[in-house]
DNA sequence: TTGAAAGCGGTACCAG
DNA sequence: CTGGTACCGCTTTCAA
């Protein structure tokens, strides 16, 4: 900046307002504004971000702190979401993964701290309830798709409640009353587990019916395909079912292809993620979404604003994709 | 710094020398250095790497820029493995995102610029050839899973041609010599398409056969369950099928079962990328694994050792995962 | 309307 | 072995 002060024979603190834009209450000649403006453009004048910083202790960046988001293929929208989010108010974000390792977590939160992030994202791969380091409660933290224990922090999750009735009232829409089966072990997630069959219930029960029953399985394809299947094989004759996730419709799928019943013939499937593979099963798989940008990007404009004022948890709705593997039940 | 040193009743210098591990070969008195290191612990000091940086003009920051990494799923481990690569040496990354947009670019690495980011990882979903930013040439950059038309600067892909090598030996090896067909059409990914094309006719060749034909697709489930189909339906018998990815796999998995045509009894089916898709299916698909972490490692090894010296581009070995969708040919 | 100067928190040179 | 001090590039107060 001194270089440019020179070379537009003023000051660096006249070439500072300038380049700054406080020119206009500071009512700068017209003339040397544009000296210093052409100065910084023939010299290619960047600010230095870390001068800047060290003197005003503001560093326009965020870190990003998640467990383990890798190796779940569809939670990288909780990144790029909050990537897109920050970007648009200026803010840069610095990704960090503890592969759930505390120690690795102190030392990076240590790092972070020593280069002044702004803020930090607290971001976990499933929605669950986490403890977290007591050194982020003296920072502006905002947890992401997790809760703290003592819900100390602003927070944002699926609203997996709703998300349950909405699955459910997408079958009861289509007229199905009875043999309604969920698929899954409820308990597996803490959260999404409980909740979306905490919502199954109650919507159906605000129709006057209930789940005739639960095959439990792991949430993946193949203890899925084992358990559904053996289910079918026991006489299982589902009207419809609603699996806890995609993985599980798929496993759901192959076993009654396997045993030759028809989607949404003679069953009817709804799921919950809704990841790419619903959009590719053959019948479209219906699935109850996870919102994961918009939940970055609600993170993000609480840091923002100072989430601090706004009620929390934050609940984001998760959005109801009906594709072609809901029909009406057999008469 | 300076409360550091007051506490410990020495000087800055000292207590710089100290804190900085460099008290060895200046020998510092041990006592002094044990006030200054008590006195640290006491204050909680933690170095500003916002005034490091200013002086020394080193952030251990580097910038990860990529297209638009976010709307492919399992591209997401070529940022994980950058960030986990790189943490191992200090390292933390900016990850941003330009949605391709050249604009947006240009202001994110000007951005960067200012934050005077160690190095670049320049980085595409899709394996191919890019244009990058003028201003890149003078910082230090490598590219990841793309390529320099000029082949300017370092650059990390997958081994493409010897993928569609080890694809058609793995069924060669099974025995296949006649009726293998491939599925997808060979130039929609500029380089991935027409090497992995490549590689596959070479071994076929070499083995003194070659390519039945091709069934022409776009790259997803849907237009490769058509195409595929419609091949089936006018008599098409193949003995094996070479798919240029999983979502055409599945695709050419859908489209076989639904005429009665069992994998890999009646046709093996190898495919390439191996996303979850491939372990999922049944039976589990023999993939071609691309190797998205290891490449990511290997950009971060060339940006820490002056990958200048190095061979490039780089080709990362692409791991065969051979599953049990293939068999020995009909006899 | 413009300029001088102190200071953010380190680093590194030089003197003692 | 230890201390003094200039300086990195920008912000901000105070004076002119």
């Amino acid at each position: 900046m001194q270089d440019v002060a020179d070379q537009a024979r003023t000051s660096k603190t006249t070439a500072h307002y300038v380049l700054t834009g406080q020119d206009q209450k500071l009512r700068i000649a017209e003339e040397t504004r544009r000296r210093v403006l052409r100065a910084a453009t023939e010299l290619r004048y960047r600010p230095n971000l870390m001068a800047k910083g060290l003197r005003t202790q503001v560093t326009r960046s965020i870190a990003f702190i998640s467990d383990t988001v890798a190796t779940e293929a569809y939670a990288g929208n909780l990144v790029y979401g909050a990537i897109a989010a920050a970007a648009e108010h200026g803010y840069l974000l610095f990704v960090c993964e503890t592969g759930g390792d505390p120690e690795l977590e102190a030392s990076l939160i240590g790092d972070l701290a020593s280069r002044h992030v702004d803020a930090y994202v607290y971001a976990s791969l499933f929605t669950r309830e986490v403890q977290i380091p007591a050194e982020l409660h003296f920072e502006r933290t905002v947890l992401l798709n997790c809760l703290a224990a003592d819900n100390s922090s602003p927070a944002v999750i699926p609203d997996e409640r709703q998300a349950g009735r909405d699955a459910a009232c997408a079958l009861l829409d289509r007229g199905h009353r009875r043999a309604i089966w969920l698929v899954g072990e409820p308990g597996e997630q803490v959260l999404a587990g409980a909740q979306r069959t905490e919502g199954i219930r109650q919507a159906l029960s605000d129709a006057g019916t209930e789940l005739a029953g639960t095959v439990d399985c792991k949430w993946w394809p193949e203890p899925a395909y084992e358990q559904f299947g053996a289910f079918l094989d026991d006489g299982g004759d589902p009207s419809a079912v609603i699996c806890l996730n995609d993985r599980v419709a798929l496993g759901v799928y192959q076993a009654l292809k396997a045993r030759g019943r028809s989607i949404p013939t003679d069953v009817s499937v709804v799921s919950f993620d809704d990841s790419d593979l619903a959009a590719w099963l053959q019948p479209p798989l219906s699935s109850i979404a996870l919102p994961h940008r918009q939940m970055a990007a609600e993170a993000i404009r609480l840091l923002m604003t100072d989430g601090a004022l706004a009620e929390h948890p934050v609940h984001v709705a998760m959005p109801v994709r009906l594709r072609e593997s809901i029909g009406p039940p057999r008469s």
